[in-house]
DNA sequence: CTTGCCTATGCAACTCGTTGCATAGAAGGA
DNA sequence: TCCTTCTATGCAACGAGTTGCATAGGCAAG
């Protein structure tokens, strides 16, 4: 019960067809959400017939025609009734904690390669991440510094340029910002795990 | 493919039936997978059709008998090719993201409710790890701290209760620390998330 | 000119995981 | 006494998600 619902936000933000969906869901919305496509197409396709999103084919010049989905009302409704009703706090599945607990049995210092490995893997998404934050959010205004919560004083506005309808870009940013914080939280935590490695491998 | 290591995983550090599995996996072991009975169950007898794993049953006073299983030697091998094959950097996957983007859509400020309860929840958790720090893995060397990586200095060894066989200890505790360090992550993005509603709410 | 990649959509088969239900004895509280 | 909770195991059905494959035109590099 949730990529439905992370269609229909995508969906709302812009319009598109299955194909331009799974580009976003590498991107963006990937960031904390990933589908194939074969999934999307498989999920349009129900969603349409239950009168979720509307549909409107799109013939191109060069490439094959496109169907462009559209968030209908009953979409809309939809959304919104999933929005206010309360979810389960979610715990994270990381296969790597399994894999150092795991390694006890065997020989630690194995796995010093893989770690290294993930994280050359999250410095790309972090530098990725705060590339993409450059270019979509750029100016001074409460860069992502230590995550430490920019404090709690919600009376304070910002002065200069603080238009009406940028609800959905302080949102997207306050997320974008949720990444960030979690691929710079995730590479301490790989330099502690490759700490410990090391000093076990060097008392075997 | 991961859940039979996990069980692997927890059969080794303690054999164990079914049932305490399912316990583990609330605990510990749920901290970075969660596992339910039935899953465990139907997982189990496969592993032990496999061969992977060894059963006994185990009769009690007062209650059911339990089937208590051990890894077998194929199970040892299983785990260990596992470890040595390379995994994928694995993603997120964020419901609470989905919905904080999908809000620009709808009131902002009916999310301050869920935020909050989300809030809760992970302060309890960290509570939780953190007592079961306390309480597993007392003393003053190398608390959790900011995160920082515990520097890179795999030089210096701790000069007085370094056992040899503690390899298991130190890698269980590293994984908890990688728990802390996501649920203070986590605490941090939420209020900023909370500030950013506040901010939006008071300017609408 | 062939090989491979990009756009674009989709089916079929399978595994993974959740939800709902069932059984059954013992212990403890209302 | 009845109701709930805990231990302990399990089936059946469904939904979510992955993997493999198929089609098909255009474009660019070797």
């Amino acid at each position: 019960m949730a990529i439905e619902h992370a269609i229909l936000v995508s969906l709302l933000e812009k319009p598109g067809s299955g194909y331009e969906l799974a580009r976003r869901f590498e991107r963006s919305i990937g960031y904390f959400w990933t589908a194939s496509h074969q999934q999307i197409y498989r999920v349009l396709k129900r969603m349409e017939s239950d009168g979720w999103v509307d549909v409107r084919d799109v013939p191109q010049h060069g490439r094959p025609d496109k169907k462009e989905y559209t968030v209908a009302d009953l979409g809309q409704a939809v959304l919104s009734s999933w929005i206010h009703e309360p979810i389960e706090p979610e715990s994270i599945r990381h296969d790597l904690a399994v894999k150092i607990r795991g390694a006890a049995f065997d020989d630690p210092a194995a796995l010093i390669h893989e770690v290294e490995r993930h994280r050359r893997a999250h410095t790309e998404r972090l530098a990725h991440y705060l590339a993409g934050e450059e270019r979509d959010f750029p100016g001074p205004g409460r860069g992502s510094g230590q995550g430490q919560g920019a404090g709690s004083d919600p009376g304070e506005e910002t002065p200069a340029p603080s238009g009406p309808l940028d609800a959905g870009r302080e949102l997207q940013h306050v997320v974008l910002r949720g990444g960030i914080a979690y691929e710079r939280m995730t590479l301490a935590w790989l330099d502690d795990v490759l700490a410990t490695l090391h000093r076990l491998a060097a008392a075997r």
